[in-house]
DNA sequence: CAGACCTCCGCTGTCGACAATCAACTCCTG
DNA sequence: CAGGAGTTGATTGTCGACAGCGGAGGTCTG
């Protein structure tokens, strides 16, 4: 697992090459969600940078990074720690996330551009695709809807924070997969804020997702 | 100005040395508040690093954990900057922390504990003080009561999410500083959320709070 | 045999040096 | 004299190496 030669295409077509730091990031995150780095476990450092292919430097970097995003946890002279969360920090995580992207909602229902409208309307037939097929392949667009959301609703500071508590919550839902039913369930209740937002209905599309996320958070206790 | 020998003493009263990246990450904060660092104004590694008497390794990582705060923005192989808010940042900004210390207040109206209740008083003595004396020595009691009321919130994400907000906005700060008289207008605004949470009222608890913050954003955007 | 002490190994924290890249300046050219 | 290509200096991105702390495991002692 070597990133020295994953280059990216910028923009303009020219091709740019990422800081390794960043790609350590990316891939650190992945690792993480992925289960690969399950909940308590030590970050060697030497090992995880020989395993990509790149110096301590820019990984330890990049671990900084994961670690003011609230990832993982330092000890003294220990290193880095896959953070581990108990159920009220996830409690508490969602209080946040509930009031940042219920406000997120409702701004994109009064701010979305029309193309950005056009987008939830596209998610809404891709949503659709999905429940009447399979829904394993649900989860793809789980995130990119509330990773829209947070964008349409015009506000960077929303969408950072959003975005963090976002790819935090997948650690807790690393372990405890969700049952399809209630993936179905999800999915039907992202209909409605999609809808409510393209509606340009403020109060429901706050209604809709705070109790999305409420439905969410029940079912991730359970 | 070198930070080597900065010991620190913890809880326990033993002697611990801070790894020099939390150090470092302490005294870029400082900078940058302290208008040293002005908004815009590039970070040049090797001069900051030797300024503080250390290498360029932790420095780097210091710099990385400001960046997710939010501090400095990077720009590919030109390194580190200090974010300059615009108005429209600095709006945005105050949109989340509305959000976030709204609800502390409210929350910390519910659950602060009785000792905690009791800083609360002895922060209304002392800006009681303030008020009758000069009101230069304001700044630190302002931040000492939003910081609390974070914390009394009981909840560690929104005390994380909102203490970064509000240093953030001290950037924003550092150049508009504010008249005496709305500092005192601030101050009595500070001893209604206060006494609010006292009295354990949730509703105006929020409620003063979302007062202050709005009269602060018009402040500072006039 | 249990517990404290000690030793050794692995790992992090830190450093200095090299390579790659960008910005500014110079110099050539029309 | 204006504009562009080449050059140079400064600064970032990256790497490998060393020192010191902490924990695992062995050893000594009561």
């Amino acid at each position: 697992m070597s990133l020295g030669s994953d280059d990216v295409t910028a923009p303009h077509g020219r091709l740019t090459r990422m800081p390794l730091r960043e790609q350590a990031v990316g891939v650190l995150r992945d690792m993480v969600v992925s289960g690969v780095l399950g909940p308590g476990d030590r970050i060697n450092e030497a090992d995880l940078a020989s395993q990509l292919g790149i110096s301590r430097g820019p990984l330890r970097e990049a671990i900084q990074r994961l670690g003011a995003e609230g990832f993982v946890e330092f000890r003294q002279n220990r290193g880095a720690f896959v953070r581990s969360l108990s159920p009220e920090d996830v409690r508490h995580m969602y209080e946040v996330r509930e009031l940042i992207e219920v406000k997120a909602a409702s701004l994109a229902a009064q701010n979305a551009t029309e193309e950005g409208v056009e987008e939830m309307r596209r998610l809404i037939a891709a949503t659709d695709e999905v429940l009447r097929t399979d829904t394993t392949g649900a989860y793809p667009t789980e995130y990119d809807l509330h990773a829209l959301v947070l964008e349409l609703s015009g506000n960077p500071q929303l969408q950072r924070i959003g975005t963090d508590l976002q790819v935090q919550v997948r650690l807790a839902r690393v372990r405890s997969g969700r049952s399809p039913e209630r993936a179905r369930e999800a999915l039907t209740e992202h209909l409605q804020i999609i809808s409510a937002i393209a509606d340009r209905d403020p109060r429901r599309a706050g209604r809709e997702m705070r109790a999305h996320l409420r439905r969410a958070l029940d079912t991730l206790t359970a």
